[in-house]
RNA sequence: GGGCCCAUAGCUCAGUUGGCUAGAGCGCGUCCCUGAUAAGGACGAGGUCAUUGGUUCGAUUCCAAUUGGGCCCA
C-alpha cells in the first residue's frame, strides 16, 4: 500500500531525509558492489583547491561529474569514484600568512618553517573536510573520506591529495625524465615579481592578475653627450626603473623631430609633438628618421649613483622595431633589469643588466638616495631628484592595465632573477596527443593547440615554502642533477638522510639531504625553490592510479574516459600540465574526452563578488533553494555559456518542474490509495489500453531514447529540456485528460481504470530512474514511495536500478503526431473562444474543422471525444472544403477594369457576379487568371483585377492554425446557457468545499437562494448533475441570509453549504 | 597584430545534418480553467534572426567580408 504523501513539497527537508536514508541503507556501497567487475568507466577528477569552502561555481562542475558518473553506474560500469584535493602552493601560504598576521617572507622564516608547513597542511585538511561535507550535501557520490580516514597519512586516504608523498615523488620522476632529455635549465630573466610574496610570477599566473590602474608617468630630458643643448625626450610609467637605465630605443623608420623650446633642443617623435604644448611654444628645427639618431650617446639620469656610474658608457641610442608612437615620446627608456622586452634586447645587443632591487622590492645599497627604499612607492622621490638634476620635463597620470599578484594583489615589479625552466622544444609531441582527444565544445582543441604553440618555456621554480620540493641539486661549480624519487635520493644522499627520514618530502625536512656533486665532489644542497603547483595537479593520471605500484591496474583505468572542468584558465593550467606531463611520461593522452563548462554569474549575468554583495554561498543556496533545484539549473545549462545562477531561476525550476512533478505524483498516490491500486497486479497489455495511455507511453519511449543517447554523449542540457517537455505533457494533457478515469467509481470499466493507474505509475517510475543521475534526491523520494513502499523486492535505491531503456514496441510515431494535431485543434478553438469572449464553461453546440493534412484528419476522428470534452462543445463536424466555413464575396476591381475595358466593364461585372465565388477565390489565391465568356467575347481577369472578400459564415467564428481551419458555432441557445450556469455553480460549490476544508469523499448539503429566473431554470434542469459532481446529497432552495453571494455574469445567487450528517 | 568564440523578442536564452507561420521562460496586457490548487493554462503586443555579399529552388542555419562584444596569445 502506498503511504500518504506529505502536504507540501519541501525540497530541503526531503534532501536531508534522503541523505540519512542513503547513509543508513549503505546505498553507495551497494552500488559499487553491484558494479564490481563490470566494464570500467574511468573519470579523472581535477583536484579542487582545498583552501576555502566550496562555492556555487564548483557545484556546477561537481553536479555534472556526479551526473555522468551516476549514468555510467546505472548503465552497468565499474567506477573509481576518486575525488581529488589540490594542496600545495602559494594560495594556501597566503591564507596561512593572513591567519598569523605575517606581512612578508622574513616573518615566516622567523616563525619557523616546520611550524609554517604544518600549518599549511592543517589548513588543507580543514578545508578538504569542509569541502567533503559540502559535496556530500550536494549529493555527489564519491568515495569520500570518513572520520577515521582523516587521521591517516594523505597518501592513505580515499580521496587523493596532491601533497601526498607519492604525488610529489612521481613529479620528481617526471622532472628526471625531462632532465634526461636535457630540457631542464636555469635561466636569468627579467620577470614579473611579487615583492610581498618574494617570488617570481609565471606566465600562466600573470594572466590572472591584470588590473586597470593609474600610474604617475614622467617625461625626462636626457642631454646628448656630444651635442650641447640637445636632449632626448623620454617617457616612462615606472620612474623607479630609471636608475637601471642603460639605453634608449627608437624605431629606425619612424619620423622624429628636433624642436626648439625654451632655448633647449629636444628630440621627439613627430606624431607625439602634441606633448610639448603644455610647456609652451616650440619650433620644429629638423625632421629626421630614427635611424639618424642611432648610436648617439647621452647622459643617464642617475649616472652619479654608484651602481649606474659603472655603466655610463652604455648610454646610447639603439634600434628597436617595437617602438611605437601611440604614447610616450617615441623614444623608449630601456632598463634590462626591470622589463621583459628590455631584457631580451640586452641579450641581442650585449647591454649591461642593472638589477636595482632585492626580492622584497627594496633598492640595493649601491643606489645612493634610493638605497633601502621600496621601489613600489618611490615615484615622487624620484621626480624630486629628477628636478634637482634638471632632467625633469613634465609628468602626467597614465591609466593602463598592469599586472598584479594573482593571490595578494600587490602590484608586480619586474626584476631579473635566476629561475628554473623546462624547455618546451618538444611541444609538437604534446600537440599530437591533443589531436587524439575529443574536446567538448570542439573549439577547446584549437584553444589548447594555440596555447601550446605560443607557450614559452615553463618556469617551474618559485622561491617559496609550501610546495613540491624541486629535486634539483645545483653546485657552485655549475654542475646540477635532478633526483627522480625517494629511493634514488636515499641512495645518493651523503648527509642529512637521518634528519629527513620519516617526513614528507617537503621543506624544511627534505632540505637537510645533500648529494655529491658529479664534477667537483662537494656535498650539494637542494635548490631552495618549490615547484609550480600545476606540476602537482598535472601528474595525477600517474600518481593516483597506481602507476608506480600496479601497472596493470593503471593500464586498465587510463586514459580516463572523461575529464570535466571549468574551461577558463585551464588550457594554460591543468589541461596543459596534464598533457605535457603525460606526454613526457608515456607519450599518450591522459584522457579521451574533455568537457569544459563556463562560469557561474549572478542571475542578472554579473560576476559574483563578495564586495558587491551578489555572491551566493553554497551552504546558503543548498539550504534555501535545495540542491536538486541547483542541480537542475546546472544540468539544464549549455556548458559553453556562462550560467546566470540565483534564487529567482531556482524558484522557477521549483514551480515549473518540481511542483508539477510533485502534483502529478501526489495526484497518483492519492487516488491509488483510495482505490487500493497494486502495481504488482497483472499488467493490462499496452495494446488494450486507451490511445491516451499509449500516447504518453510512446512519449516516454522517445524521452528514454533521447536520455540514453544524450547522457552517453555528455549532453545533459538536452535531456533536461526533454524532461521538462515530457512533464508538461504528462501534467497538462495526460493527467488532465485522464482525471475522470481516476475518480469515477469502480464499474465495468475497471480494466480501463487499472490501465490508467498502470500507465501513470509506469511513467512516473521510469521518469525517476531516468532522471536519477541529474536530480538524485527528488527521484529517490518519489522512487521510495512509488516502488519500494509497495515492492520490498525492488532495489533499495533508485540509484541501484538499471538505467531504463526505450521499448520500441511502445513507440508509436503516428500516434504522437496525431495527438499533437489534436492539441493544436484545442489550442485554436480556445483562442476562438477567447476572441469571442465565450468562456469554456459555457457549452457550445458545434465546431467545424477543415484539416490541413492526413494527421489532422486522423486526429479528429481518433480524439473526437477528448477534443469535445476539453472544449466543452457538443459536436464536431469535419469538412473537406473551406467553403463550409467561409462565405466569399467577389467584386471587380473597377479602378483597373474601368480604364482597361471601358464600356465593356459593366458586362464583365455582371459575368463575374455569376461565377462561383469560391472557385474564383481559389483562382485568385493561386495567382491564376479567371476566364470569362459571353457568346462571342471572352476576357481573362488578372488576379489583381478581382477583389475577394472573406466573410465568416453566419453564427460562425473561424480561425486558422498550422493550415487547419477551425470554427465554432457561436449561437448560444437558452439550454446551452442554462448548462453553462450549472457548470459555474458546480465550480463554485467545489470551491466552497475546498474552503470548508472537506475531505475528498465527504458528502454535503447545499441551500440556494436567487431571484434570477435563468439560474432557477439551470438548477431545475441540471440539479442532478450538480449534485453528482459535488457529492451533494441535497440541493434545495432555502433561506440563505448569511450565506456566500456569488455573481455569475451579473446574476446573483447565494449558496449555503454544510457537511452532510 | 594573430587565433578562437559569440551576436535570435524589453531581459535571459533554445533553435544539431539548410525547408511549413523562428520558439521558451521572465516581464507587460487580456482572459480562462481547476476534485493536482499558495498551482496551472490560453491569447496578445514585442523579431530587418548584427550588417553586406555569395552558394542554393530555398539561408537564422553553409561560406566570405564588415561592425560590435568576450577569451587567449604576441
Amino acid at each position: 500500500m502506498f503511504r500518504p504523501v506529505e502536504k507540501s513539497f519541501d525540497l530541503v527537508a526531503f534532501e536531508h531525509e534522503i541523505l540519512k536514508f542513503w547513509e543508513e541503507s549503505q546505498a553507495f556501497r551497494k552500488l559499487r558492489e553491484k558494479n564490481a567487475g563490470k566494464p570500467k568507466w574511468s573519470f579523472l577528477d581535477g583536484p579542487i583547491t582545498a583552501n576555502n569552502p566550496m562555492g556555487v561555481h564548483h557545484a556546477w562542475g561537481r553536479t555534472l561529474k556526479d551526473c555522468y558518473q551516476r549514468f555510467h553506474a546505472m548503465t552497468g560500469h565499474e567506477l573509481r569514484y576518486q575525488n581529488g584535493f589540490d594542496c600545495q602552493g602559494l594560495w594556501v601560504e597566503v591564507e596561512v600568512e593572513k591567519q598569523f598576521g605575517f606581512k612578508d617572507k622574513r616573518q615566516i622564516e622567523e616563525f619557523g618553517l616546520e611550524k609554517f608547513i604544518n600549518a599549511c597542511k592543517a589548513r588543507v585538511n580543514q578545508y578538504a573536510q569542509a569541502q567533503t561535507a559540502q559535496s556530500i550535501r550536494l549529493g555527489y557520490w564519491m568515495d569520500w573520506d570518513r572520520a577515521e580516514d582523516w587521521a591517516k597519512d594523505p597518501g592513505q586516504r580515499r580521496s587523493y591529495f596532491t601533497m601526498s608523498d607519492e604525488n610529489n615523488y612521481t613529479i620528481w620522476a617526471f622532472l628526471k625524465k625531462c632532465h634526461q632529455r636535457g630540457l631542464i635549465y636555469k635561466g636569468l630573466d627579467a620577470m614579473p615579481w611579487c615583492p610581498r610574496c618574494g617570488t617570481g610570477i609565471s606566465e600562466q599566473e600573470r594572466r590572472e592578475g591584470y588590473k586597470r590602474i593609474t600610474d604617475l608617468a614622467v617625461y625626462i630630458k636626457l642631454p646628448l653627450r656630444d651635442r650641447p643643448g640637445e636632449h632626448l625626450l623620454v617617457w616612462t610609467t615606472t620612474p623607479w626603473t630609471l636608475a637601471a637605465n642603460v639605453a634608449c630605443a627608437v624605431h629606425p623608420e619612424l619620423a622624429y623631430c628636433k624642436v626648439r623650446q625654451n632655448d633647449e633642443l629636444y628630440y621627439v617623435s613627430r606624431e607625439r609633438l602634441g606633448i610639448l604644448k603644455e610647456r609652451g611654444a616650440y619650433e620644429v628645427v629638423e625632421e629626421l628618421p630614427g635611424s639618424r639618431l642611432l648610436g648617439l650617446e647621452y647622459v643617464g639620469p642617475f649616472d652619479d649613483l654608484p651602481e649606474p656610474s659603472r655603466h655610463v658608457k652604455a648610454h646610447r641610442i639603439i634600434p628597436w622595431k617595437d617602438v611605437t608612437a601611440t604614447d610616450g615620446t617615441g623614444i623608449v627608456h630601456i632598463a634590462p633589469g626591470c622589463g621583459k622586452e628590455d631584457f631580451d634586447l640586452s641579450k641581442q645587443l650585449q647591454l649591461p643588466v642593472i638589477a636595482p632591487i632585492d626580492d622584497a622590492g627594496i633598492y640595493k645599497p649601491d643606489f645612493g638616495f634610493l638605497a633601502g627604499q621600496y621601489a613600489g612607492t618611490v615615484a615622487e622621490k624620484v621626480l624630486e631628484e629628477l628636478r634637482r638634476r634638471n632632467v625633469y620635463y613634465k609628468k602626467e597620470n597614465y591609466e593602463h592595465d598592469y599586472p598584479h599578484c594573482w593571490r595578494c594583489a600587490t602590484q608586480l615589479l619586474f626584476r631579473s632573477v635566476d629561475e628554473w625552466y623546462i624547455s618546451m622544444s618538444w611541444r609538437e609531441e604534446i600537440m599530437e596527443n591533443v589531436q587524439k582527444i575529443r574536446w567538448i565544445p570542439d573549439y577547446g582543441k584549437d584553444l589548447e593547440l594555440d596555447w601550446l604553440a605560443n607557450m614559452h618555456d615553463w618556469m617551474i621554480s618559485k622561491k617559496r615554502y609550501w610546495g613540491l620540493a624541486l629535486p634539483i641539486y645545483s653546485c657552485e661549480c655549475g654542475w646540477f642533477d635532478v633526483i627522480g624519487g625517494r629511493e634514488e635520493l636515499r641512495a645518493r644522499a651523503v648527509e642529512g638522510w637521518e634528519q629527513f627520514e620519516g617526513h614528507s618530502p617537503h621543506r624544511p625536512w627534505v632540505d637537510a639531504v645533500k648529494v655529491r656533486c658529479g664534477k667537483c665532489g662537494k656535498a650539494v644542497a637542494r635548490i631552495p625553490d618549490v615547484g609550480n603547483p600545476w606540476l602537482d595537479a598535472g601528474i595525477v593520471p600517474y600518481s593516483t592510479v597506481r602507476y608506480n605500484t600496479d601497472r596493470a591496474y593503471w593500464e586498465k583505468w587510463t586514459p580516463a574516459d572523461l575529464v570535466l572542468e571549468c574551461f577558463p584558465g585551464q588550457f594554460r593550467n591543468w589541461f596543459y600540465a596534464l598533457l605535457a606531463m603525460s606526454t613526457m611520461m608515456e607519450n599518450r593522452p591522459p584522457f579521451k574526452t574533455l568537457l569544459g563548462h563556463a562560469l557561474v554569474r549572478d542571475e542578472k549575468g554579473e560576476e559574483m563578488h563578495k564586495s558587491t554583495g551578489n555572491a551566493i554561498w553554497f551552504d546558503d543556496a543548498a539550504e534555501k533553494m535545495g540542491v536538486d533545484a541547483m542541480r537542475w539549473l546546472y544540468c539544464r545549462q549549455n556548458p559553453t555559456n556562462n550560467l546566470n545562477f540565483g534564487y529567482t531561476p531556482a524558484e522557477q525550476v521549483k514551480r515549473k518542474v518540481f511542483n508539477t512533478w510533485w502534483n502529478v505524483f501526489s495526484f497518483f498516490i492519492g487516488y491509488a490509495r483510495t482505490d487500493g491500486f497494486d502495481p504488482r497486479a497483472p499488467r493490462v497489455p499496452p495494446a488494450e489500453r486507451q490511445d491516451l495511455d499509449r500516447w504518453i507511453l510512446s512519449r516516454l519511449q522517445e524521452f528514454l531514447r533521447t536520455a540514453n543517447e544524450r547522457l552517453a554523449d555528455f549532453d545533459a542540457p538536452t535531456v533536461t529540456r526533454a524532461a521538462e517537455e515530457l512533464l508538461d505533457a504528462l501534467s497538462t494533457w495526460y493527467v488532465r485528460r485522464s482525471r475522470r478515469r481516476f475518480w469515477r467509481p469502480r464499474d465495468a470499466n475497471d480494466r480501463d481504470k487499472q490501465a490508467a493507474y498502470q500507465t501513470l505509475h509506469e511513467v512516473l517510475t521510469t521518469l525517476c530512474q531516468a532522471l536519477a543521475p541529474l536530480v538524485p534526491f527528488v527521484t529517490e523520494k518519489f522512487y521510495q514511495r512509488l516502488v519500494r513502499d509497495v515492492d520490498p523486492a525492488a532495489p533499495v535505491s533508485v540509484h541501484l536500478c538499471d538505467y531504463p531503456q526505450p521499448d520500441p514496441a511502445l513507440h508509436d510515431e503516428a500516434l504522437s503526431r496525431e495527438m499533437d494535431a489534436a492539441m493544436q485543434v484545442v489550442s485554436a478553438v480556445l483562442a476562438l473562444r477567447e476572441a469571442r469572449q465565450l468562456r469554456v464553461r459555457l457549452p457550445l453546440s458545434e465546431m467545424i474543422v477543415v484539416p490541413a493534412n492526413e494527421a489532422q484528419a486522423n486526429a479528429l476522428a481518433r480524439f473526437r471525444d477528448h477534443i469535445l470534452d476539453e472544449l466543452n462543445i457538443k459536436s464536431l463536424r469535419v469538412e473537406r472544403d473551406v467553403a463550409a466555413l467561409v462565405r466569399y464575396e467577389i467584386k471587380p476591381n473597377m479602378k483597373l477594369l474601368g480604364p482597361k475595358y471601358g464600356k465593356e466593364g459593366a458586362r464583365v461585372r455582371e459575368l463575374l457576379a455569376q461565377q462561383d465565388p469560391a472557385a474564383v477565390a481559389r483562382a485568385v489565391a493561386a495567382g491564376r487568371a479567371v476566364p470569362l465568356e459571353a457568346g462571342d467575347r471572352s476576357w481573362s481577369l488578372l488576379p489583381e483585377e478581382i477583389v475577394v472578400q472573406k466573410h465568416e459564415a453566419e453564427n460562425l467564428a473561424v480561425a486558422e492554425d498550422h493550415g487547419l481551419l477551425a470554427a465554432i458555432n457561436t449561437h448560444v441557445t437558452p439550454e446551452l446557457e442554462r448548462e453553462g450556469f450549472s457548470r459555474d455553480l458546480t465550480r463554485h460549490i467545489q470551491q466552497m468545499r475546498k474552503e470548508a476544508d472537506l475531505e475528498m469523499l465527504d458528502r454535503i448539503e447545499v441551500a440556494w437562494e436567487t431571484e434570477d429566473a435563468i439560474l432557477r431554470e439551470a438548477l431545475a434542469a441540471h440539479g442532478e448533475h450538480i449534485r453528482s459532481e459535488t457529492l451533494c446529497v441535497r440541493l434545495y432552495p432555502g433561506h440563505c441570509e448569511s450565506a456566500k453571494e456569488i455573481k455569475l455574469g451579473g446574476k446573483a445567487i447565494r449558496l449555503h453549504l454544510v457537511k452532510a450528517p
